[in-house]
RNA sequence: GGAGAGAUGGCAGAGUGGUCGAAUGCACUGGUCUUGAAAACCAGCGUACAGCAAUGUACCGGGGGUUCGAAUCCCUCUCUCUCCGCCA
């Protein structure tokens, strides 16, 4: 959520910016500032009302001290007519506020000045392409059909006990899904990260912390109860929430976490949900970072080479973008995607998104610290996938099938306990 | 699932209708003292909104009510803790 001070400081910059997101503010702008102003003259004459209503009320007070109750009781119908009408200010602007709010809800974060304009993926642009396109052996399979030659997932019990979109990982497959999360932990906690494991449900305030909700509720698996309950569709949404109304006093915080993700995925459908394409249900590991205002673009970089370092220990390649405009995610000023290559469907994969939120979830958290003044500033927040696990997956064993059998990295190996699956 | 207790500032913990944004202690910050540190002493120390500022207003778990006036009384919701039962 944008803040209202800073949409009139950059009302026209920030017009100029959102078009990136194919998106024209002006007009939402105008209705905000509009609002904003009426809460304050609102305001001034409620405080200024009730100002006078607590110096009656001392002054009464004062008077049945001292006996003069008649007195007082002529100030008490004054007394009741200020009330009523501060009541009724008070009331209106409560409203303001919450149409204010609406408002601020609905507009997405300020794309970065430096992202690329675009409307689609298609547009993205390419920083980075790192390692060799594989050759395959003669007969080169797809994912799907390696998990089943090898008994490493079987689809179609998920299916049966839950639904499509939710695989059922198992022997050599199970425990390669459980190497790699414990291998990415290690890696993230070795670069500063502490590890957590947060609960995988979440209530509707971090929902609405982190982005997700109101917007975009459709999104997520709902649980209905009395106080309502949601799926976490990333640990991005229980780790940041950790900071949730806390004035912190040190950068950086630095958090890992491990967590199944659930997401709807309403609308997809042919190759790209084949498989482990796109999965109801997968495991990813997550970074999340909280940073100074000033350092968060260094950060951003920081997070994208440490991304990058693991996905060359795991000898996959792999390319690196910056989200154009379009492609940004509505809480994110600047994003950087990873894709790896999926030698055996022959296509790119995205395993991980990097992005900064500069204080868009902040402002929505009231994340705060305080600045060398003493006064409070909103915090930045970053967020990116380290990694997220089953295209990881399926690249990883479609592009090391051999004759032999499917080898596994070496970097991987002290997690697996095996060096190839036959 | 049954019974009870509670929610106050970073923490601990007073406060049961006005002088309370809130005692006191701890923590923290600045200063005095000291060769330095500790101790002691002095001072400061919540958040948000409005205002150039002085200052004003709101907030004692959330929402509503009574009252001239509510941290304090009433209603309601949420959460936490304790005991019993059940249980990985």
């Amino acid at each position: 959520m944008l803040h209202i001070n800073k949409i009139r400081e950059n009302k026209d910059s920030y017009i100029t910016l959102l078009k990136l997101k194919n998106m024209d503010a002006a007009d939402l702008f105008d209705d905000v500032i509009a609002k904003d102003d009426e809460r304050k003259a609102t305001q001034q004459k409620a405080d200024v009302l009730l100002s006078k209503g607590n110096q009656l009320a001392k002054q009464i007070g004062e008077m049945y001290k001292t006996g003069k109750a008649t007195e007082a009781n002529v100030l008490k119908k004054e007394s009741s007519s200020i009330k009523e009408e501060s009541k009724g200010l008070q009331t209106k602007q409560t409203e303001l506020e919450k149409e204010i709010q609406n408002i601020l809800i609905q507009i997405p974060n300020i794309p970065h000045p430096t992202v690329p304009p675009g409307k689609t993926d298609a547009d993205n642009v390419t920083l980075k392409e790192v390692g060799a396109i594989p050759a395959l052996i003669e007969g080169a399979k797809p994912h799907w059909e390696l998990t089943a030659d090898y008994n490493l997932i079987d689809f179609e019990l998920g299916n049966k006990i839950t639904g499509a979109g939710f695989p059922v990982y198992t022997h050599n497959g199970a425990k390669l899904q459980r190497a790699l999360i414990s291998y990415f932990l290690d890696k993230n906690i070795d670069a500063g990260y502490i590890e957590y494991l947060p609960p995988h449900i979440v209530n509707e305030a971090s929902g609405f912390g982190t982005g997700q909700l109101p917007k975009f509720e459709e999104d997520l698996y709902k649980i209905p109860s009395e106080t309502d309950f949601y799926l976490i569709p990333t640990a991005e949404v229980p780790v940041t929430n950790f900071f949730r109304d806390v004035i912190v006093n040190e950068f950086p915080i630095k958090c890992t976490a491990y967590t199944p993700c659930f997401r709807r995925e309403a609308g997809s459908y042919g190759k790209e949900v084949r498989g482990l394409n796109r999965l109801h249900q997968f495991d990813k590991v997550e970074i999340v970072q909280v940073q100074h205002p000033e350092k968060s673009y260094e950060t951003l970089d920081v997070m994208v080479n440490h991304v990058a370092s693991i996905l060359d220990e795991l000898e996959l390649p792999y390319k690196i973008l910056q989200l154009c405009g379009g492609d940004l995610s509505f809480t994110s000023a600047l994003t950087f995607d990873f894709e790896v290559y999926s030698a055996g469907q022959e296509r790119w994969l995205e395993v991980s998104s990097v992005s900064n939120f500069e204080s868009y979830q902040a402002n929505r958290l009231k994340l705060r610290f305080k600045d060398e003044n003493d006064k409070t500033q909103l915090c930045h927040t970053l967020n990116g996938s380290a990694l997220a696990l089953p295209r990881i997956y399926a690249a990883l064993i479609e592009n090391n099938q051999t004759a032999d059998g499917i080898k596994i990295p070496k970097a991987l190996q002290p997690y697996t306990g095996f060096d190839i699956i036959k």
